[in-house]
DNA sequence: CAGTGGTCTAGACCACACT
DNA sequence: GTGTGGTCTAGACCACTGT
């Protein structure tokens, strides 16, 4: 008897070719035939013996491709079973995003009104924070990101002076700018919290002192373990909170 | 002139006799290595030919324990230079863990007051959350965490009934439960907010009404996509705080 | 230029799941 | 038993980095 499925893929092929490699070639088709639906949840792939052999490739580049996939979420593998499109619908696994992509993805209109944009000393705590002496001069940036024209956050920023040039800072992201700058960021260390809002913090936000505020900070480090950034941003309860899905890793 | 670097390495070794893979054994003593400073950061590690033949293993070999390492963002690669220790200190990426646990490992006492523990009709949100017909009967838990036997958080749980054994829930995490009850997690969707403080919900956590609170809602799913669980929690905002790290994904 | 990781191949045997 | 993924080998050539 034949199983379930095992044949049903779409048509998957390769360019020999395309200067980008045949593993990612064969993981960025799967990926967006599951995400089109094209293979729904539950789906299960031909044998890795059989998928090299359609494709003309060998079974370390199949697998590569499909540990990929694996890795980011969307596919199940079980010894003796076979390769599944795993069942729950899977979101992005929590990116380092700003603020700005995200509320321009989920359709709102973002604003930035730039309150402060100078190089002062470092104090204390953001010194600590980039691993820069005391007293260093970096870029201090103070930011008001409102959605719909109605205020979302406060964001105050701290990086090393000269790291990036501010002046499309008002529409776009620091991130953009960041990733754009050139240092290959590597990872991020966050915190987030909640506290009530002080008298100023409420009057820009445009919510009552006491108020519940979500805080968060964020120390971003490059490849070379150099911190690129460090935020220190206070969000509206009612009108923001952080989504993320996580994987579990075996 | 000889680089700086390259065979400064701790005594590595693999068992062959052993059943453990030999890619999972060459990361896990890299891994340790690096965790307790015998690999400094930005230490260049031999190349991977070298290392292959250092260990009597084949480069592919030797590159899946790389790459499971690079994977976690303990190593930075770079073609034509070679592979290094990263220098950013490294921590636990952001795992699926239970505030029991992280209590337990920050060295507080945590302590657990099962407040509810019965099994009632799943109502709109809960079913929804856990993709249960409305009504369906599912177990529901409400607990009041504990840390050097003051508040910290209200933990209320829905979760598909008999699929856990809540006898030891005063003494653990239910997280550790639900690994030992069989399913194979895989991923979770956490959603983080603020509010203030309910009268009922200050008087529990030992705060004043209108007080900000932390919000915590996750969906725990297993890799059938099943969903395992559904949280609703509260933290106390001056007492917790999420901390955690992610990657930077290629 | 030399050295590095990145990619790819064509086999092999083993461990586990399901029937 | 049969079929699956898991592991492993011994090569090869390419692309990029830094001198």
């Amino acid at each position: 008897m034949a199983p379930p499925s095992g044949s049903p893929l779409p048509p998957l092929s390769v360019d020999r070719a395309s200067p980008v490699p045949l593993h990612s070639q064969l993981a960025r088709q799967l990926e967006r035939a599951v995400a089109d639906g094209t293979l729904p949840p539950g789906t299960l792939l031909g044998n890795e013996i059989d998928l090299a052999g359609r494709l003309g490739l060998s079974r370390p580049t199949v697998r590569q491709a499909l540990r990929t996939l694996v890795d980011k979420g969307l596919l199940v593998r079980r010894r003796g079973v076979g390769t599944q499109v795993v069942h729950s619908r899977v979101r992005r696994p929590l990116e380092l995003s700003s603020l700005y992509d995200d509320l321009e993805a989920a359709g709102h209109r973002p604003g930035t009104r730039l309150l402060v944009d100078r190089l002062e000393p470092a104090t204390g705590p953001v010194a600590a924070a980039l691993g820069l002496p005391e007293g260093t001069e970096v870029h201090y940036l103070e930011r008001l990101r409102t959605a719909h024209g109605a205020p979302v956050a406060r964001l105050r920023n701290h990086l090393p002076a000269g790291l990036v040039d501010t002046a499309g800072l008002e529409s776009t992201g620091l991130y953009r700018l960041l990733r754009a700058a050139g240092p290959a960021l590597h990872t991020a260390r966050q915190s987030i919290g909640a506290r009530a809002a002080a008298p100023e913090e409420a009057a820009l936000l445009d919510e009552e002192p006491g108020a519940p505020l979500l805080t968060m900070e964020r120390t971003t480090f490059d490849t070379t373990g150099r911190a690129v950034e460090f935020g220190s941003h206070l969000y509206r309860a009612g009108r923001y909170s952080f989504e993320f899905q996580l994987m579990v890793r075996p």
